[in-house]
DNA sequence: TTCATCCTTAAATCCAAATTCAGAAAAATT
DNA sequence: AATTTTTCTGAATTTGGATTTAAGGATGAA
């Protein structure tokens, strides 16, 4: 029996890591239909050693979209570190919400979740849940920028929030369907033009 | 052999009519990875009378989702009919974008498509040019409401548009995921506060 | 009546996926 | 090194449809 939570404990959250991953990755693949097999090639074993770590599927099916989505809100503060000027949070937390082209396997999971959700309340839910989340962080942002008299907002925090979330999402489902007119960084100008009306600022596009 | 074009052609069309249909509800119900069993069940008939018009199920989902990205587009379409003031246009036209309610089929299908464009070449080209019809719909909306000086646009009509569409999506997508404070009104309302912006006009919401 | 169309029934075929488990392999423990 | 525990494979087994096919019944038009 494990005395320490050291090694051991450490080793199992690598594993489930793993598993989490190479489910992440055949779900993008194959979307929520995603088979047990392909669960296990996608990790480098057989479709046995998923059972032994997870008798069923949908368990881990349910816990690698959690995980997913956790990686990807908290990326998204990550790309915040550093930065203060509100203006300049706003540029980069636009950017870093659409997909960086059609091979982006985060946002490509998420889109094959948003199709399940409508006949899957598991995945409703935990979609929700990210929507809720996103809006709550470009709320805060408007507030602080507001409060700062560098915005000056032309609705209610909420409402904007709420149409800049919902922007990112459309324009990540048009980016990956290949959109030929409409890659990431036309997306990324049409939600800033948004942003600049409803924040009353000029949102200088970052130079690098 | 049919001498004439008349009742044999008209029931002909009938039948594919019921197919497609069917089909549609299907796809609705389980996805794009709908089975032909599923297909039969909805039409109310058996596998083998659905493999005698289509030999190929594939194909019969193509032309299913084409015809109801077509009704999708022209019931809008026929929902302006009689209007002609472009702001009452325009709103008519952002409600009628909009899910009625989670149990909204049209839009349910929609949504399966969407999550599989990522992965399916075919949905994904389908898509994306029902997004550009819709597109140029708004945009030509815009431009003669701008060009009568109802409208002072604040962008280009194709961002706006685009922005338009866009959000009518991603809240499509959020009502069928049944948000619990996101129905069909209060995203009409978001859509519109955008809509006001960018059109320097009040855009009344109708009264019925 | 005859013919063509449409569809069902039922069997044949097929096969893919989940499941199970004995025991090998690896890792940890002593 | 020996032992124990954990992890995983390989292969058989089971399961469960799902597609496919064809013979023939039903229907309505000619």
């Amino acid at each position: 029996m494990a005395k320490s939570t050291g090694r051991e404990s450490r080793q199992k959250s690598a594993k489930r890591a793993d598993l989490l991953e190479a489910a992440q990755r055949a779900m993008a693949e194959h979307g929520t239909a995603v088979r047990l097999n392909q669960v296990a090639e996608h990790a480098g074993l057989t479709s046995g050693a998923i059972l032994y770590h997870y008798p069923d599927l949908q368990d881990l099916l349910v816990d690698a979209n959690r995980a997913g989505m956790e990686r990807f809100y908290t990326d998204r503060l990550a790309a915040l570190e550093g930065i203060t000027d509100p203006a300049e949070r706003l540029v980069v937390t636009i950017t870093s919400g659409l997909p960086t082209g059609q091979d982006d396997e985060e946002v490509r999971l998420l889109c094959a979740l948003g199709g399940a959700a409508a006949r899957n309340t598991m995945y409703a839910v935990l979609l929700t849940a990210l929507f809720d989340r996103q809006v709550a962080m470009y709320q805060t942002l408007l507030d602080t920028g507001a409060f700062q008299g560098v915005f000056n907002l032309a609705a209610d925090s909420l409402t904007i929030a709420r149409n800049l979330v919902a922007l990112e999402d459309a324009y990540g489902y048009r980016i990956m369907a290949s959109h030929p007119t409409l890659d990431h960084g036309v997306a990324a100008e049409l939600i800033l033009d948004y942003a600049r009306l409803a924040t009353n600022h000029p949102l200088p596009v970052e130079n690098r």
